[in-house]
DNA sequence: TGTATATATGCACAATAGTGCAATAGTAAT
DNA sequence: ATTACTATTGCACTATTGTGCATATATACA
């Protein structure tokens, strides 16, 4: 899991929001689902997915013809929290 | 300080690497040595100074001719703890 | 006043990223 | 096999962002 990587992930609006609405979420949910929070066409949705997928915040469950996302809360906020402890001492990365 | 600007200030590579550079300081610098950590040009370094300061991340403060940065440790960590939180909890606002 | 130094800004350009539409892949049911 | 449905991907387009150079601004000093 890549500090950058989940930087840049988290930087778009739309994805704050699908965050957002995952987050709020306690069980993992489809593409349809997630993309009730914005108003960007579902491709788009999904594209935004697999940016958070590919820095480690949210992972995919194939079920069916449907794919459940949810957030790797535990780890996103062991990195937050690690990187604050970083630039409180000396470092960030 | 909005978490969406903070984390666009932190998605960028050279403002990573002058973040980490402030970090590893205990006294504020100017933008000359801020710059050593990159190789783009001074300009750009100025310019990313003020992204970051912008976003709340850093603070600038004028003596003489030059401009001495120093990074605001307490307010991103607190930041960042706080968006841990969230995500483990329910939203991520 | 003129000159040197430090920083910031205007401008043009290249690279990157977000978006919508259409097409495709994968799965399930008829 | 065909149809229906979900998700992903190719493509073109637009918007945004990072960059370097030249210029401007601000300060200090001779």
């Amino acid at each position: 899991m890549e500090t950058e990587l989940v930087f840049k992930a988290l930087s778009d609006p739309n994805r704050m929001k699908i965050l957002n609405n995952l987050c709020s979420r306690d069980c993992p949910c489809n593409v349809g689902e997630v993309a009730c929070c914005c108003t960007v066409d579902l491709s788009v949705v999904s594209r935004h997915l697999s940016i958070l997928k590919n820095a480690g915040i949210v992972a995919a469950e194939k079920r069916g013809k449907e794919v459940f996302y949810h957030v790797n809360r535990k780890e996103v906020a062991a990195l937050l929290r690690q990187t604050a402890d970083n630039i409180e001492k000396s470092c960030c990365t």
